[in-house]
DNA sequence: CACACTAACTTAGACTGACTAAGTAATTTC
DNA sequence: GAAATTACTTAGTCAGTCTAAGTTAGTGTG
């Protein structure tokens, strides 16, 4: 029912505004931004280039550059050479940008697990419950 | 368990990445940002100090005056007095914000809309039993 | 091989949105 | 009526986003 879909995006749309105010709420006083923390995400697992980061991220590239500028700036990354191809600039974890990244996201799951301990068990599963919709739901193209 | 708990909130945070991220994917074609959209929201049934508006969402006055700023150079708002003290500020709606305000808001519920549209019945359920625990997850303190 | 094209980044300049600190004007309190 | 408080604005800073334009490196074609 098109009826349906559209009473549910008016109650998500709503709720969405909530999550979004809470999570800025929840991150204010945090030694590093939101997008910082996932910038550093991104490197996790090894260097990246420029280019990908900001297709990862869904932004420009020239954004990407001034987000690792800063990034580099603090110490938290550093901007490598791929030898392939003399073009591509790569971002690479620091030791102090690794430790950074630990401590926010240790930080952004302790708020949230913070949150539900204040749900029924009840409410705990409809949410678990509702995570892989919410995936496909907000999944890329 | 503090376990399914932590577990939970790690997995609610990685999803959360992908809202974000397609919510400002979706939003970036619009002819306001989701911050404007939300301010002309809070006007929708009359006018509001700007005391009340900046604790609504969550940021400080100057921030909101700022906001309100924009939205009255665009001709979306108009300032306003109150007639019973002075010092109070208030903005109201103009007819453009007003069609600007459900403009917005058609075109952000018709994104969610048209994405619920390519879930299957009981993802939809799944959603839609989940969002009263959502809410609480994330209500003010 | 040289020339044109494309790709990967950076730089420059502008804007939104957030903050703090400091200023102004009106109201309240003692 | 003087002092304190409240409601806003102004000024200045910074993150994060964009577009347009510049630079350097690789690609492809006659």
């Amino acid at each position: 029912m098109t009826v349906s879909e559209r009473a549910l995006a008016e109650q998500l749309n709503r709720s969405l505004r909530h999550i979004v105010l809470m999570l800025r709420r929840a991150t204010a006083d945090q030694a590093i931004t939101s997008q910082q923390l996932s910038v550093l995400g991104s490197l996790e697992h090894g260097p990246c280039r420029m280019t990908e980061l900001a297709a990862e991220h869904g932004v420009r590239l020239p954004t990407m550059t001034a987000q690792i500028n800063r990034l580099e700036r603090d110490g938290l990354v550093e901007r490598g050479r791929d030898g392939s191809d003399a073009r591509v600039v790569t971002a690479a974890l620091t030791a102090a940008g690794r430790e950074r990244l630990a401590a926010g996201r240790e930080q952004r799951i302790g708020f949230l697990a913070e949150r539900f301990a204040g749900l029924t068990d009840e409410e705990r599963a409809a949410v678990a419950a509702a995570l892989p919709a919410l995936d496909k739901l907000f999944a890329a193209p």
